[in-house]
DNA sequence: TACCCGTGGCT
DNA sequence: TAGCCAAGGGT
């Protein structure tokens, strides 16, 4: 029923063969490579979920300076491992990770399990990241498919379901099952993806280069450029915001802590509100939420800037200003999860990339206007 | 299942 | 340039 009938004309000692060769002469010189330790593969899985490899370096580097072993992970305060995370995006992957290396900490004596069953228990590790640490660290046949070996087997087996569906994922992992090397389990998985990163890629795949090229069926068909088939995604939601830089007379800055839950929570910002329909300006819509909500009304300056910060799914259409407040209740405070801090604390708080930016136009605002005295 | 969840680079 | 895309998982 399935799509898997190429391979029962494969060559499949040789394709492991020349797959294999090629990415022990030709793999990335990686941070993540230079061990099998498996909380760093742990660690560098969750990073590389949905980001490039180029992006994830530096933020592996220093994350591995600051949490070094498993146990000082699970043992840091939730603020500096946030912080680490700070810029990378999709911030409940490590809220995740340090619950899931607690877990391994007092239930398994803090070594990573190494059984399909036990591991994919853990917070945040799904399908892929299980396979991945199970074939890498610790050479257990799992498939590890991700985007790119659904996009590299998908040409070579000349498979056409959409991969944006989540049931396709399981034809490919019946495909690597049949497929992996079971004495190099994580030569096999990294080179396949290593392959779809460096040669396999989505739009003009560099087939002269692949050492594969032999075992494709799409190569010998022509149509590994319509490969994979995927649909497209939605668009992108307007959501108009109105924010403010709020200092009071001993010039400390208001931030707030997010929510625990939903888009970028836990994380620091500058108060905002979204703006509703009904109201003329954003500048009046944040006066009016931000009188309403701490019981203090707040004096708007000038506006400091505006920002168009684009997620995956929604576009945040932000306008700054800069303002002051006073005395507002500690009770109020609280129940809102706010505090004012001096401005040289701000930055060691772990703010989303939208509000590091009104942070920097604030800062640029101050020297200028310092200099000119 | 469909949607939520970030960011930055590329074409 | 406006989308597309990148080593997914949770709900």
């Amino acid at each position: 029923m399935n799509n898997l009938h190429i391979l029962e004309k494969m060559n499949i000692p040789l394709f492991r063969q020349d797959l294999i060769s090629w990415f022990e002469k030709e793999q990335r010189d990686l941070p993540w490579r230079k061990d099998k330790n498996p909380y760093k593969v742990w660690v560098s899985e969750i990073m590389l979920q949905q980001t490039r490899v180029d992006t994830v370096i530096p933020f592996f580097n220093r994350f591995m300076e600051w949490f070094p072993t498993l146990e000082e992970l699970a043992e840091a305060d939730e603020e500096k491992v946030l912080k680490a995370w700070e810029g990378l995006g999709y911030y409940s992957r490590v809220r995740n990770l340090q619950s899931a290396v607690r877990e391994v900490a007092a239930e398994y004596n803090g070594v990573v399990p190494d059984t399909l069953e036990a591991i994919s228990k853990l917070k945040g590790v799904g399908p892929y990241t299980a396979g991945a640490i199970l074939s890498i660290a610790y050479g257990k046949p799992e498939p590890a498919v991700d985007g790119n070996v659904m996009r590299v087997l998908s040409r070579i087996l000349l498979i056409e379901e959409d991969i944006a569906k989540p049931r396709t994922r399981k034809t490919f992992e019946e495909a690597v099952r049949r497929l992996i090397d079971e004495t190099h389990t994580s030569s096999f998985n990294q080179a396949l993806m290593e392959l779809g990163a460096m040669i396999c890629t989505p739009g003009t795949p560099a087939c002269l280069l692949c050492p594969v090229r032999e075992h494709c069926e799409a190569f010998a068909e022509g149509v590994q450029s319509r490969l994979p088939v995927k649909n497209q995604q939605k668009k992108t939601r307007d959501v108009p915001i109105a924010a403010a830089v709020i200092s009071n007379s001993r010039n400390e800055i208001l931030i707030r802590k997010r929510p625990s839950k939903g888009l970028l929570a836990n994380l620091w910002e500058f108060p905002n509100y979204e703006v509703h329909a009904s109201v003329a300006t954003k500048r009046e819509s944040f006066r009016q939420q931000f009188q309403e909500q701490l019981q203090v009304i707040p004096q708007l300056g000038e506006h400091l800037i505006s920002i168009d910060h684009t997620f995956s799914h929604l576009v945040w259409k932000m306008e700054v200003f800069l303002g002051k407040a006073e005395e507002v209740s500690e009770n109020i405070m609280n129940s809102h999860q706010m505090k004012w801090v001096a401005e040289s604390e701000v930055e060691g708080y772990a703010f989303p990339v939208s509000h590091q930016k009104i942070w920097k136009a604030y800062q640029l605002l101050k020297s200028q206007s310092t200099n000119q005295r």
